[in-house]
RNA sequence: GCCGGGGUGGCGGAAUCGGCAGACGCAUCGGACUUAAAAUCCGAAGGGGGGUAACCCCCGUGUGGGUUCAAAUCCCACCCCCGGCACCA
């Protein structure tokens, strides 16, 4: 047994450390786990700079919880990988200006540095790289499967171009229309790219978060995301001018209600029919308006609110299917091709963007709808004479009625929209439609720091998935990997990889040379972890059933829509496939809260970033650990304050004095009720919250225990501290394996330790303090035994001078007596 | 604009099935130990007022109303901060 009798944590953490590595410690035998439980983090990116607080805060909050499970005797699998693909990383090495595969093996080796060094229950054996050809073998494999199953397709669409990374972007890689990298304001381009149809799970993925277990917050954001609308597809046959076949336009709306004051139509200006339906006279005009628009990027086009709308007339008039009134169409940069059909039914009356157009170029405004109390009784419905000039009136519910609407004249705005659609449809103008937000999954990349999409063109046989035995389709090395400014991936200049034969036919083809999206990589990393060892499959079925779905996921709420929601959609697929059983990845997913300093948002650019390496050095990773914890409530986040680790500190130091006085004196048993009762409230209570990971909580009460132990300089009894040292394990394992070995156990702790278990009578008290109140206000509080009743405390109140003169100005008038909780007497 | 989260001492934060506001910790102040300092230990402390004192009174959880014997907690209106979405039809 080692001697040091003061605690020096840099002594303490190698030991053990060392102790764990040799012993395999955190390595469970996969095959033999009676109960499995898959602790999952989410994987980080390894920077050059090194592992950052964020990722040490996030890692420790799903640690702890990892370590109480297993401490509750399950067999947890907690293992981690790196996300080094991608974006970030070919930056990086383009700016340091050295290649991204001699960069990535030392970050990663200094990433496993730092996750070592903080106590992590890593299960260092089965970890997994993005970038490892075994690896991304697989991910080339998920996108055969989704290909083969017509689910991933290959259209030209406009995308998201930044000028300066030279690439296409993701919708969700756009922050307010700059570049989520380099803030260089976006543009449009037009590309043939692979996209895998997310939006035909639209639908499920929206339904499932009914009940799977996850924050709400993150639910709420993908909710959003989806962003399910219910309404109408209506029909607008065009007037015919002097063709004979008839051109109809297509409008999605939310507001069918509405359709007797739709007085015009808008089309975007990229809407394929513009060119069919404008006349001669308008044809100079509109083209000169579409060619400004695509010059103007998404990024001014999606921030004019509070510029004028503008537009421009085709010339061209549709029909309105309801009032059988012409109404003329437009174009205009407010309607977007990219959501429902890119043609709207514009309703000035009742929908602002309308008013604003119609305000701007004169066109007619008709009300509909107006709230009951705008009419009086006597009116007729059908004709009522109103006028809007502040603005639109978009109020529909069922405090609304339509007007000015023909027939539905007089009905609820919300049954009349209803009743509209239905007449429609049997005329075939109109049918009930569902629109979603989410748009398709962009996965091509033109870059080179990715896996190879594993597709084949071939002029005969078509795109040819690249057949499975041929995987993985390796990244070549490539000397000058940066991106072109013509939107051809880098590996198009590598003919020896350009250049192959066509799996089907065996004649002259080219590769695909796009790369995939990084959220392709991690979105099934989680299913690798359990069959690492298996290079011939990615999952290994039986393993699967067994580890999979995660028991628990813990991560960031930037990840609440991307990772996440394809996560769910690619596990979908699976399932769907035959691959999977589960058709949700997640028993539970915690979003973790942020991490601020000294008040202030954390960024290199204020010079504030935290280097964990420094804090463990100093304080010791369990300090660390602890007051990473300690600081505000882990899924909501808090404020790091250099000073605040003074009391983490404080609390080892104090707890270290105790058990080695506790070990010295050899006492066992409980002497002392008090301390007892003691105990066994703070079992109960840092075991619920460690449960709902209310770390900061569970954490205030072991001091507080300790603080019981330790009052008036008394000794602490062997039993008295040594459910402590088990209860503080998963927040400071180092400290507490030394404690357990000290106070006699089999190391380690976390395979022989069991969780200490409360007893309910040991929580209660034959007395306490009940406040006493008069009108509500609290006067005096006396001692009561449990239970006592209404008279009894009532006759012991009054003794108090203090009620009692309080008392003094009337009758009691009532008596308000919870028991066991206080007591209110009302005078009046 | 819409959706979500939040506003509590000098500071980080506790307490929300309505029932003693401020647990735990930081910083601060006083005391002990020390030649001294650091460390450590003990004690004080929301604000205001009264009392020699034990104590007592008033005010107090973003603002203004309301419900209730009783409100940080519930209801209504508003202000501010953070995050997400945003000309989404």
């Amino acid at each position: 047994m080692t001697e040091y009798t003061t605690y020096d944590p840099s002594k303490v953490e190698k030991k053990w450390q060392t102790f764990w590595e040799e012993n395999g410690t955190n390595e469970p035998d996969l095959d033999a786990s009676e109960r499995p439980f898959f602790n999952l983090m989410m994987y980080p990116y390894p920077s050059a700079e090194g592992l950052h607080v964020g990722n040490l805060y996030a890692f420790t909050g799903a640690d702890i919880y990892g370590r109480f499970r297993r401490l509750q005797g399950d067999d947890v699998f907690e293992p981690i990988g790196y996300d080094a693909f991608g974006i970030h990383s070919e930056n990086y090495a383009l700016k340091v200006d050295t290649h991204p595969l001699e960069l990535i093996p030392s970050n990663i080796a200094n990433f496993e540095r730092m996750l070592r060094a903080a106590g992590l229950m890593t299960d260092w054996s089965r970890t997994v790289d993005t970038t490892d050809p075994t690896y991304y073998k697989w991910t080339q494999w998920l996108f055969v499967q989704l290909f083969k199953a017509g689910l991933a397709e290959k259209k030209e669409a406009p995308v998201n171009w930044c000028p300066s990374c030279q690439t296409v972007l993701a919708n969700e890689q756009v922050i307010g229309g700059l570049c989520e990298r380099c803030d260089t304001p976006v543009e449009q381009q037009q590309l043939s790219q692979w996209f895998f149809k997310i939006t035909d799970y639209a639908q499920r993925l929206l339904d499932n978060l009914d009940w799977i277990d996850w924050s709400e917050t993150t639910k709420t954001a993908q909710r959003n995301w989806i962003g399910r609308s219910e309404g109408a597809q209506i029909r607008f046959p065009l007037r015919a001018e002097s063709e004979e076949d008839e051109i109809v336009i297509e409008a999605f709306t939310t507001r069918p209600d509405t359709i007797f004051g739709a007085t015009f139509m808008v089309l975007a200006p990229e809407h394929p029919l513009v060119p069919l339906i404008v006349t001669d006279s308008h044809r100079a005009e509109v083209k000169a308006y579409c060619e400004t628009t695509a010059t103007i990027d998404l990024v001014k086009r999606q921030k004019m609110d509070d510029q004028k709308k503008t537009g421009v007339f085709t010339g061209a008039y549709a029909r309105n299917p309801a009032s059988n009134e012409d109404m003329p169409v437009w174009i205009a940069d407010y309607v977007l091709m990219g959501y429902g059909t890119g043609a709207i039914m514009a309703v000035p009356g009742h929908d602002q963007r309308d008013f604003e157009f119609a305000m701007e170029y004169d066109l007619r405004i008709a009300p509909v709808v107006c709230s009951q109390a705008m009419l009086s009784d006597s009116s007729d419905p059908a004709s009522v004479e109103l006028s809007l000039t502040e603005g639109a009136f978009v109020d529909c519910t069922s405090e609304e009625i339509l007007i000015n609407s023909d027939r539905f004249s007089g009905l609820k705005a919300d049954e009349g929209g209803r009743a509209i659609v239905d007449w429609l449809a049997e005329s075939g103008f109109a049918q009930s439609e569902v629109n979603f937000r989410l748009h398709d999954w962009c996965i091509s990349r033109q870059r080179y720091w990715g896996p190879p999409i594993p597709i084949i063109y071939c002029d005969e046989c078509g795109p040819q998935a690249v057949p499975e035995k041929d995987l993985p389709v390796r990244l070549p090395y490539v000397e000058d990997f940066r991106p072109t400014a013509t939107g051809v991936s880098p590996l198009a200049r590598v003919q020896e990889f350009y250049r192959t034969t066509c799996p089907e036919c065996g004649g002259e083809a080219h590769r695909e040379t796009d790369v995939s999206d990084t959220f392709l990589d991690s979105g099934w990393y989680f299913l690798r972890y359990p069959s690492t060892d298996f290079d011939d499959r990615p999952f290994d079925p039986a393993r699967t059933r067994k580890w999979w779905p995660v028991h628990s996921y813990i991560g960031g709420e930037e990840h609440s829509v991307l990772h996440l929601l394809y996560s769910r959609f690619l596990t979908m697929v699976l399932h769907d496939l035959g691959h999977l059983e589960s058709e949700e990845p997640y028993h539970r997913f915690r979003k973790h809260g942020l991490l601020i300093r000294e008040g202030a948002k954390i960024s290199k650019s204020r010079g504030n970033v935290i280097l964990p390496d420094e804090y463990m050095t100093t304080f010791g990773a369990d300090t660390f650990r602890m007051y990473l914890m300690f600081l505000g409530p882990f899924q909501a986040g808090g404020d790091f304050r250099d000073g605040g680790l003074a009391g983490p500190q404080r609390f080892m130091h104090k707890l270290w004095d105790s058990v080695v006085k506790a070990v010295t004196a050899g006492r066992s048993g409980f002497d002392d009720e008090e301390v007892e009762r003691a105990l066994h409230a703070t079992i109960k209570k840092v075991t619920e919250d460690l449960e709902g990971l209310d770390y900061n909580t569970a954490i205030a009460a072991m001091m507080d225990y300790l603080n019981v132990l330790r009052a008036d300089g008394r000794t602490a009894s062997l039993d008295e501290v040594r459910p402590l040292v088990i209860l503080l394990a998963p927040v400071a394992p180092h400290i507490s394996e030394e404690f357990w070995a000290r106070l006699g156990g089999e190391s380690s702790i976390f395979d022989y330790a069991v969780w200490p278990a409360y007893d309910p009578a040991k929580l209660l008290t034959d007395v306490l303090h009940l406040p006493v109140q008069v009108n509500g206000k609290l006067r005096a509080t006396i001692q009561v035994v449990v239970g006592a009743s209404q008279e009894v405390v009532k006759e012991i109140a009054l003794t108090e001078e203090n009620v009692t003169r309080h008392l003094a100005g009337g009758d009691i008038r009532k008596i308000i007596f919870v028991q066991d909780r206080m007591i209110n007497f009302v005078v009046g």
